[in-house]
DNA sequence: GCCAACGTTGGC
DNA sequence: GCCAACGTTGGC
């Protein structure tokens, strides 16, 4: 059984037509370790939602699956990255990434602003107020009220 | 651009 | 370990 997650990228910066372009593509840059702790339980398998954030308007935008489980994300020690840590090095790395695979762009976006008017999707962690999380776990039941009765 | 909410840092 | 100050996220 798979399991689900949801993951939010800026689309200025890596969008779901970047991810279709490439076919699979490294999910580097994660600096929360919150986000770090449920990108190291994800597993070869697991399906992503890819939600836009930071745009007009904000909201899922296709689906992906994780093709490699984490490793060590070397921006971390990259001092020309934007995402270099000094306290992250080779022998002792802080930050991991996964990689990702293009499923499924969709038709049209699934805004934020729909998804908090569902009732069934009250529970989910993006929905609640405050929530920044970039990486979450969605539950198997969200998971298929989003991407088969939202979106057929 | 604003700002609420949250995470991190660092003095004590 | 507490918590104020600061930095970041991300919707609007």
């Amino acid at each position: 059984m798979p399991n689900y997650w949801l993951m939010k990228s800026e689309p200025d910066a890596f969008s779901i037509d970047d991810l279709k372009r490439l076919k699979h593509s490294p999910w580097d840059g994660v600096r929360n370790y919150q986000a770090r702790n449920f990108m190291r339980e994800m597993k070869e398998g697991d399906l992503v939602f890819f939600y836009h954030s930071s745009c007009t308007p904000a909201g899922i935008v296709g689906t992906a699956k994780v093709c490699k489980s984490a490793y060590p994300d070397h921006t971390s020690w990259d001092k020309n990255s934007a995402y270099y840590d000094a306290k992250s090095t080779p022998d002792s790395p802080h930050w991991f990434m996964v990689d990702v695979e293009f499923i499924e762009k969709w038709p049209s976006i699934l805004t934020l602003a729909e998804l908090k008017q569902n009732p069934e999707l009250t529970e989910m962690l993006l929905t609640k107020k405050g929530s920044r999380l970039s990486v979450m776990p969605i539950t198997q039941s969200e998971w298929e009220y989003i991407s088969t009765i939202l979106k057929k």
